[in-house]
DNA sequence: TATTGTTATACTCTATAACTATA
DNA sequence: TATAGTTATAGAGTATAACAATA
């Protein structure tokens, strides 16, 4: 019997990514990740992906991304690997010890974002799930991958 | 007519937060402040606020929070104002300057969000909205303002 | 020439620990 | 003693510019 306030559409769009972030940061935190890390893991998880292709991804420059990288492979979590085909490029890739931790992480997020939801009719869900659907559509296709699609 | 992939309801929070703060990112930069020197301003919008209460709002260590009014008050964004009922502490205020940028950037964000959810009907961002604040609703009261609610 | 990625540099952001001043 | 906030320090994140290697 809550009383929630009206929300405007778009305050409720930042709250809620407030939120999201909110647990992002402690989940990172509990496996002693920086968001940063936790997110570049999140990402991996769907398998490979090239240094370029990343800071599209994660809208970074090419040279925080370099940072970012080199640390997570310092910590053991990520390994670059040549690609085949063009040798000036790289690929980057989990190590076991990476892969372990980010699905940890990546089903921590969802668990508490689950628990967050928990009294939400499945009805609403699937609203919200096809509404963000449509808004994401167009940029889906331009920024690629940025979380690893939950298992069904 | 554009097909869209079915989105598990948890994805579908991650990567709108990720739009969002993308947005956030983006809007930060055309008025030259850094992400979370616009999170701050736009917090503010709505009034002066103590540094206690901005710490549990933006989720930062009390010297983080040091650390980013600082800069911001060296940029002359914002002012420390004397708490007059106890005295170490202070309030956290726009200046006239930061007060300018904030309402921008607060537009700026809801505009843009606006836009990407363009061909949106009206229903379904009243169930979306409806659906965040009940998920927001307890949340909030721990947390108090992250956002200035937009003008009806 | 264009692209892929790194290096050098300068800030900004953030947390931990120790501190001052006031309650 | 407890709370509000700052300072000191160290590390992480980020962008810009210049660079090397490959396409």
């Amino acid at each position: 019997m809550t009383k929630e306030p009206v929300l405007q559409f778009t305050d409720a769009l930042v709250r809620l990514a407030h939120l999201v972030q909110q647990v992002f940061g402690e989940v990172s935190r509990e496996h002693d990740l920086t968001p940063q890390q936790a997110q570049l893991l999140c990402l991996l998880v769907g398998g490979s992906v090239g240094m370029s292709e990343l800071t599209r991804s994660l809208h970074l420059e090419k040279s925080s991304l370099t940072g970012l990288v080199d640390r997570a492979e310092k910590r053991g979590l990520v390994v670059r690997t040549r690609d085949s085909r063009d040798r000036r490029a790289c690929r980057i890739e989990l190590t076991c010890d990476g892969a372990r931790i980010a699905v940890r992480a990546h089903n921590g997020v969802t668990e508490r974002l689950e628990a967050l939801a928990g009294e939400l009719p499945q009805e609403h869900r699937d609203v919200l799930a096809s509404a963000i659907g449509g808004i994401l559509a167009e940029h889906t296709s331009q920024t690629g991958r940025v979380w690893s699609p939950s298992e069904s």
